[in-house]
DNA sequence: CGATTCACG
DNA sequence: ACGTACGTGAATCGG
């Protein structure tokens, strides 16, 4: 007989504190949940035990301590965000079919010593895991330890046995209950002796062997005086200390070893709980599927419309099926495209289905009617559909709703989104499909999608509605999704040949800087690693260190610890050009190459479902970070090109950021000073600085853009300072400065972060949201970071729905215009067109105008252009 | 695959 | 006493 015991606070603990906090949707966590499960997964799978017991604390607290309560610290509780994962956790462990044992007045040790000991007698053995050393006591003569810790993700399990507490300690493992009666454990609330740590506890008890041979040795002059006068004083504490550190072995318990064999798992409960708590992974590990029955009436259950049941077309039948179904209303669509070709489409009507197949009778003329047809789809990643749709020449009409955009709107936090993802959470029933032949696995899924499509759309329609997201989704998102596409489709013409020289040159001065790299530093290393490169810089050249990396693992060489050691050694203005150049050639001229299609254009992906503030991002290659900002970096932009005929057309928002909180904080010297087109920054030193604008200074306009951007940022006195260079104190003068004048601004923050706290959420003018449980956390480094979150998301994000319906409007104008001006990107709040030569003026004019109308604020809006022959000129 | 660095708005 | 601005994506190192 094998027992797997477990100390479930234990590994609780340490599952909640090794993964950052994770929530639902809804805003329940489950961090410790998910790392638990991962650990006992692992665990299980490597002990393999035929019984299986989970030991929790009982909440109420321990008799045992009452006696020191006042004296030391007491346990401190767990923070509400995990306490909310112990019981669905235990009903978790309950459906899995393993029996759960607390006992009030018990801790979960007493427990597991009480069960190691009923296996000790009857020769069996006993695995004991959990996350803290307290039970190493109990180990010897079958008992061992899995000792858990989840580190980067991973679940370790390291196994304790006697041997490796003498290697790691040099006591036995029950030594280890005077070494605790000496040194005490906080967390326990044993006091132990005062002033007494583990290093001397272990030291006294291996030289003694005991609590008793440490005090009937008390005058030996092995231990120092300081420390017997501590010992002499702590006699009575650390007696009793003893008898708290060791682990009770005989508590009542309401079980035998035969009863705590593994029972058989709810897998149907257990699907539903754990697609509540969206934990996909672990309902996958376990091989669980969606109950096939509808769900039992939960409490919280949206009433279900029974499942439809709808006859599947397939074969040669399939495309009148499908043209008869788009005769009717609405229709759900889901595609599966290989390689830029679209494979298979599932059709689903009312009361009908369809499944289209590449190469079936009528499938072409099938798929053009459903093209045109798709203001009556529901279909989710319908960018991608537009793509197709533009691949074959066609422009189609935008679709009726898109289940992934809506999703996005609802709650942008997550990962990713799909519709089965989307159905998790939300209690929804699927259509059952009756097809008359059987089908390909890959049919079974594509029709497995559809049939959740129809009770998804329901439930998140009415989610958008209850939101207020109706304008947001049907005129911002779901148009913008087919000016994304076409985008993507033109891409931007990039000059390779010229990259390439540029990239020649970048190798030549990269050559050059590590050859005086290697000479200064006095032999060959790595450049590109920051760990080489530290101890280069910081053990062989002796430069002073000054701060290490987060994870306090070695030093950090970035740019700004670089910046302060100038001057200190000639190698560090070879690293900082070495870095800059490196990062040029790597990123921008390799990276940029190898994405240059056969057209000689990149095309970037847009990711519509992103970012948590409505931002759009781009990838494949990243268009909305070529650099700019230094001159060499700049150059770069000379090789993204206007096709042979055409010009560029590039046209910015100016401080649409600080115009759009203006608006929003109704702040009226904000809004004073756009009225009358001043310049801002100007007019921010003057405030800041208290000086009239004339004796503004270059360096303070400088340093007053700092803190407009640090504002909408939501400012700290400390990070300020840091990017001026001005000390906290001065920094902290400059915000007062501000928030005394921009009066509103400083209301407005208050408010967001008020509103935030209230509802959960932040939303911006559109109506876009933006989840907040940071504002919860018990944490206070988390909860300032929601707060900063939750003053800028309304800003960025308004400012991010605008230039979105910029987009729209200047796609559908230039359209309307019969004009062959193409909007080809967006850079959050600049839009680049590629326009035939005659029309570029035009274009700009166009552009202009529909950014600046897009919305009436209490500011204008305004934006400039420029028009030139490449991204460089033109901006 | 996480950490670090750095490019952009 | 502590940690330190919002939002992204890509390259690179090294476990």
């Amino acid at each position: 007989m094998k027992l797997l015991a477990v100390d479930s606070n234990s590994i609780l603990n340490r599952a909640y504190y090794g993964i950052r906090l994770l929530t639902t949707r809804n805003g329940e966590y489950t961090n410790g949940i998910f790392g638990f499960l991962n650990i006992l997964f692992k665990i299980l799978d490597e002990v393999r035990p035929d019984r299986v017991a989970f030991a929790f604390d009982v909440k109420a607290p321990t008799f045992r301590h009452e006696r020191f309560e006042g004296y030391k610290a007491q346990r401190k509780g767990m923070p509400d965000e995990l306490a909310a994962q112990l019981e669905p956790l235990k009903s978790i462990l309950r459906m899995l079919g393993y029996p759960i044992l607390e006992l009030p007045g018990f801790e979960a040790d007493d427990i597991l010593g009480t069960l190691s000991l009923l296996c000790r007698e009857r020769g069996d053995e006993c695995v004991i895991a959990t996350g803290d050393r307290d039970s190493f006591q109990l180990v010897g003569e079958g008992v061992t330890v899995r000792l858990a810790s989840t580190r980067m993700g991973q679940s370790h399990a390291e196994v304790i046995d006697e041997a490796a507490i003498r290697e790691k300690y040099g006591v036995s493992p029950a030594q280890m209950i005077d070494v605790k009666a000496l040194m005490g454990d906080a967390s326990d609330n044993i006091p132990g002796v005062a002033g007494i740590g583990e290093k001397t506890a272990l030291d006294l008890i291996r030289k003694f062997s005991s609590l008793d041979g440490v005090y009937e040795n008390l005058e030996s002059p092995e231990i120092k005086k300081g420390v017997r006068e501590k010992l002499r004083l702590g006699k009575e504490m650390a007696y009793e200390s003893r008898v708290l550190a060791e682990i009770d072995k005989k508590v009542p318990l309401p079980a035998s070893l035969d009863d705590l064999v593994p029972g058989e798992r709810d897998n149907d409960g257990l699907y539903r709980l754990l697609d509540r708590l969206e934990l996909r992974t672990t309902i996958s590990r376990l091989g669980l599927a969606a109950p096939s029955g509808p769900p039992p009436e939960d409490a919280a259950a949206v009433p279900q419309e029974p499942a439809k049941r709808l006859p599947l077309a397939a074969g040669a039948e399939a495309a009148k099926a499908a043209a008869a179904i788009l005769g009717g209303g609405e229709a759900c669509l889901v595609c599966r495209y290989r390689e830029d070709r679209l494979e298979a489409a599932l059709l689903a009507g009312e009361d009908s289905a369809a499944l289209l197949r590449a190469g079936d009778e009528g499938f072409d003329e099938a798929v053009r009617s459903l093209l045109a047809a798709a203001e009556k789809l529901v279909l989710p990643d319908s960018k991608l559909f537009y793509r197709f749709g533009y691949e074959l020449g066609l422009k189609i009409p935008i679709v009726k709703f898109d289940p992934i955009l809506a999703g996005y709107l609802i709650s942008p936090l997550s990962s990713s989104y799909s519709v089965e993802s989307l159905c998790s959470g939300r209690n929804i029933a699927p259509a059952v499909f009756e097809a008359a032949e059987e089908l390909s696995e890959e049919d079974r899924a594509l029709a497995a999608t559809a049939a959740l499509l129809p009770g998804l759309c329901a439930a998140l329609r009415k989610e958008i509605s209850e939101n207020g997201q109706e304008k947001l989704l049907y005129e911002i998102e779901q148009p913008l999704s087919r000016v994304l596409a076409s985008m993507e489709h033109l891409g931007f013409s990039v000059d390779g040949a010229g990259l390439s020289d540029y990239g020649e040159a970048l190798s030549a001065d990269i050559e050059e800087l590590t050859g005086r790299i290697y000479f200064y530093a006095g032999g060959e290393f790595n450049i590109n690693s920051t760990k080489q490169l530290g101890e280069v810089l910081f053990e062989k050249l002796g430069l002073p260190t000054k701060r290490k990396t987060r994870t306090k693992s070695g030093y950090s060489t970035d740019a700004d610890v670089l910046e302060s050691l100038r001057g200190k050694h000639p190698v560090v203005e070879d690293i900082l050009a070495y870095r800059k150049l490196a990062k040029l050639r790597s990123t921008y001229v390799d990276g940029l190459r190898k994405v240059i299609g056969p057209d000689g254009r990149v095309h970037t992906s847009f990711r519509q479902t992103e970012t948590r503030t409505g931002r759009i991002s781009s990838i494949e290659p990243n268009l909305q970070n070529i650099p700019i900002r230094s001159e060499r970096g700049a150059e770069l932009r000379r090789f993204f090109v206007a096709a042979p005929g055409k010009k560029l057309v590039d046209a910015d928002y100016s401080q649409i950021e600080l115009r759009v909180l203006a608006h929003i904080a109704d702040d009226p010297a904000m809004i004073g000073a756009f009225l009358e087109n001043q310049d801002i920054h100007t007019r921010t030193a003057a405030e800041v600085f208290d000086l009239p604008e004339e004796f503004v200074t270059p360096q303070m306009r400088s340093s007053a853009k700092a803190v407009n951007f640090g504002i909408v940022y939501g400012i700290g006195a400390f990070s300020l300072s840091q990017d001026i260079g001005v000390t906290v104190a001065e920094a902290d003068r400059y915000i007062k400065n501000y928030l005394a004048t921009f009066a509103g601004v400083k209301n407005y923050m208050q408010d967001a972060i008020a509103f935030g706290k209230e509802h959960g959420y932040v939303r911006t003018m559109f109506g876009r949201r933006r989840q907040l449980p940071e504002l919860s956390n018990s944490n206070r480094n988390i909860r300032n970071f929601g707060e900063r979150a939750a003053m800028n998301t309304p800003i960025q994000g308004t400012a991010a729905d605008i230039i979105k319906l910029a987009m729209v409007r200047v796609f559908d104008r230039l359209d309307a215009e019969g004009m062959e001006s193409r909007l080809i990107l967006q850079v959050h709040d600049e839009l680049i067109v590629e326009a035939p030569a005659d029309e570029a003026e035009t274009a700009a004019r166009i552009v202009v105008e529909e950014m600046q109308n897009a919305v009436k604020l209490k500011v204008p809006l305004l934006a400039g252009s420029g028009v030139g022959d490449n991204w460089l000129e033109a901006h």
